[in-house]
DNA sequence: CCTAATAGCGGGACATCATC
DNA sequence: GATGATGTCCCGCTATTAGG
């Protein structure tokens, strides 16, 4: 027993080295794709594929799940395998598909791990297809006694790809498409540069710490990066004696490379790089769909300490950053459609604040929280109330108002089965739970219902539904009143005073398809008594009711974004946008959007605008003569430099917003009207005729606008058959209002 | 990256209740 | 009483934090 423990341990001190963290495996399944794991059970049978030859292992995870994970097909490892039936086995994965839950086989997870996916211990034996070269040395260190025998599993590509699974799978390298660049070190490979530099390596940001200052007063920062190669971050140290010579904070997620990194060992355990003072360079990548060159350098230049363009990232660079992107956006697990609402209840809607014990009731709630387990699934909701009787989360894990505004809700059966498709920061109605007390506390659980009476219902709830709107408005007083606060980089700022909107412009219906209809400005100064009255709560003042109309139905918004203002440089936000009502057009979340399998296709959304492409904002500027054509854009004049007629130079504007909101960010192209209304009052500043200033305030980075858009395709390079056609997001429809005078 | 300590809570276990 | 639904407790796992 002591023995078997022991071996226990180890091995499980075996795999932490590359999956970190031991977890429940309907954990890892949830998550998904960005996510990885292990988890310790038993193999309790062996099974095979008659079609596809595939081996498939049943495994028992000690919490009492069954997983099936499917091999590929090898005479010797089915025998191998068979002798290790009724041992324990420890499976560790990466990216794994989301698995959605079916109730029925609650406790049976019908899995196929590909080939690259996966590594387990049987017995003594470490199962792998994963080179060696991806052990860390440590193994020996750390079981010296226990090298295990290695056995290497067939290569299964070719049933990855005959085998497709489309969206279900994950498989990772299938469709990147292209090749990682020569000249790149892969991070599985760095252990062969030690004590050297690497040329370029590059990667996503998994982790990155805040700048600090070193004792030596330089500064530095840690960050982590994960490539295809490697599912182990290799952690980067970076050293700078300007603080602007490290990438930004906030770039976790973003596709990033460097040079000149220096390979090192930790005394005895892992590598890491190190860029060293005036030595690294790099050039991140920062949006998705930008398959423009908006990379940048910081040069450990004393003489030019600011941001520099980048001159040497080749065309392959650029590739390579764009598919490490492309593979690390996931999920494309279809969102399934939540019922719309039939008929009506006949129990009455309750706000949480005034729930009672015992009573069943219809909320109308946003869900802040989803842990789902194979039959059953506990939700955190609110509805922006309070009660005494309500818990105060102090979960870091997942966002929650302030105070008492929380409930749990235990879902079961059917309930639990609706609540897989849920997603968190949406707005639902739930029908039928009952409120309990649990020492004092309120909860909630829903159901099949007693027998013969209607089970626990959850439904979407359409943004023109009162309750939906009422919710939101509490959340945006809520936010309103804290947020404004704790925003410390960002003073004040000292909002426009929005005389009369004046002639704020409408934009036109443009170019792209119909305009959105004339929306009536006079809204916005639409007071919102009425709202106020039945759902003001004591506790939460708003200032004023300043809430104004656009932005009373807006999603919900989860993540606030700290760092903008550094994280920019040289665009600041200071001017409202705000959009035209487009109730003509679907209104979507930027997810939605992007999965929208129509092209072209209008839209309307709400975000807020996180970055803007090309920050320095004269670089969005393009000028050209209207009898010769293109002319340089940093041309500060209306004569044309090469003609030299005069009055023949005109200007337009093309940028990107990177927008923002619940659920993803979405670079959308902005140009032609939206552009120029967007820019309008600040056209010559930008140009440099009124002070040379390069740079612009626009917006305020806690606003919400609304935007209406469009989903195009267009063809990224001119010949037809090597081009790739890009889905780009266009805006229109936006006007504006009161840029900030001065 | 590591280890260690710890708070929080996930979720299993099973008691109790409701219904037939 | 049998069965299934609901209610409650609390163990142990896990995430988090701190320090190296």
């Amino acid at each position: 027993m002591d023995s078997g423990s022991h071996k226990h341990t180890l091995l499980t001190g075996n795999l932490n080295k590359r999956y970190q963290n031991r977890r429940q495996l309907s954990e890892i399944l949830h998550k998904g794709r960005t996510d990885r794991g292990h988890f310790a059970g038993k193999l309790v049978a062996l099974e095979r594929d008659n079609s596809t030859r595939k081996i498939v292992i049943v495994v028992k995870e000690n919490q009492g799940k069954r997983i099936k994970c499917s091999l590929p097909p090898s005479k010797n490892l089915y025998h191998n395998l068979t002798a290790g039936i009724t041992k324990d086995i420890q499976v560790a994965m990466s990216n794994p598909a989301v698995v959605v839950l079916d109730v029925d086989k609650s406790v049976y997870y019908d899995y196929q791990l590909e080939y690259d996916q996966y590594q387990f211990i049987l017995g003594q034996e470490l199962f792998s297809t994963i080179p060696d070269a991806w052990r860390g040395s440590s193994d020996e260190e750390e079981i010296p006694t226990q090298s295990h025998e290695r056995v290497t599993l067939p290569d299964a590509q070719e049933s990855q790809s005959t085998h497709q699974q489309s969206k279900h799978t994950a498989a990772p390298n299938a469709k990147l498409g292209g090749k990682m660049p020569p000249d790149w070190t892969p991070i599985l490979n760095v252990n062969s540069y030690l004590g050297n530099r690497v040329e370029k390596i590059a990667g996503i940001v998994h982790r990155a710490d805040p700048i600090r200052t070193t004792k030596m007063g330089d500064w530095a920062m840690e960050l982590d990066i994960v490539d295809e190669t490697s599912i182990q971050p290799l952690e980067i140290k970076l050293y700078a004696s300007e603080k602007v010579h490290l990438p930004p904070e906030g770039i976790i997620d973003k596709a990033i490379m460097f040079t000149k990194l220096r390979i090192l060992q930790r005394k005895g355990a892992y590598n890491y790089a190190q860029g060293d003072k005036n030595v690294f360079q790099y050039t991140c990548y920062e949006n998705n769909n930008i398959f423009h060159d908006v990379g940048f350098v910081r040069l450990d230049d004393d003489a030019n300490p600011r941001p520099e363009r980048i001159h040497w990232l080749t065309s392959m660079d650029r590739e390579g950053l764009q598919r490490l992107l492309r593979w690390s956006r996931n999920e494309l697990r279809p969102v399934e459609q939540i019922p719309k609402p039939n008929g009506r209840s006949s129990l009455t809607h309750k706000l949480l604040k005034d729930i009672a014990h015992n009573e069943s009731i219809t909320c109308t709630v946003e869900i802040l929280d989803i842990w789902t387990e194979s039959h059953e699934v506990d939700l955190k909701v609110t509805d922006y109330t309070a009660s005494p009787h309500l818990f105060e989360p102090n979960s870091t894990r997942w966002s929650h108002p302030p105070g008492r505004r929380t409930m749990r809700v235990r879902l079961r059966d059917d309930a639990a089965g609706q609540a897989q498709n849920l997603v968190v920061g949406n707005i639902y109605r739930i029908k039928n739970i009952r409120i309990k007390d649990d020492r004092g506390l309120f909860y909630a659980n829903g159901g099949k219902g007693p027998s013969g009476s209607q089970g626990t219902l959850i439904s979407s709830v359409d943004p023109s539904d009162t309750y939906y709107k009422e919710l939101l408005a509490r959340k945006r007083r809520l936010e309103g009143g804290g947020s404004l606060t704790s925003s410390p980089t960002n003073p004040p700022d000292p909002l426009p005073v929005l005389k009369s909107p004046t002639k704020a412009t409408l934009v036109q219906p443009t170019s792209v398809e119909a305009g959105p209809p004339s929306a009536s400005i006079d809204e916005t100064e639409q007071p919102i008594q009425q709202q106020s009255a039945s759902i003001a709560e004591p506790s939460v003042t708003d200032k004023k009711g300043k809430v104004s109309v656009e932005n009373r139905d807006l999603p919900v918004l989860r993540e606030s974004y700290p760092e903008f203002p550094r994280f920019m440089g040289e665009v600041e936000i200071a001017s409202t946008v705000e959009c035209a009502n487009a109730p003509r057009h679907p209104h979507l979340t930027l997810k939605d959007i992007r999965y929208t399998p129509q092209v072209p296709r209008m839209f309307y959304f709400y975000a807020r605008i996180v970055d803007i492409i090309p920050s320095g904002v004269a670089d969005a500027v393009h000028s050209s003569c209207t009898k010769c054509g293109p002319i340089d854009k940093r041309e500060d004049t209306h004569a044309c430099p090469r003609c030299k007629r005069s009055n023949t130079v005109q200007h337009s504007i093309r940028f990107h917003f990177v927008l923002q909101d619940s659920e993803r960010e979405l670079p959308v192209e902005v140009f032609d009207e939206a552009a120029d209304i967007f820019f309008s009052r600040r056209l010559h500043h930008l140009m440099g005729t009124t002070g040379g200033s390069n740079s612009l305030q626009v917006g305020g980075i806690s606003e919400i606008f609304g935007f209406v858009g469009k989903v195009y395709m267009t063809l990224e390079n001119d010949d037809p058959c090597s081009g790739q056609w890009l889905r780009r997001y266009a805006l229109s429809g936006c006007r504006i209002r009161g840029p900030n005078a001065r």
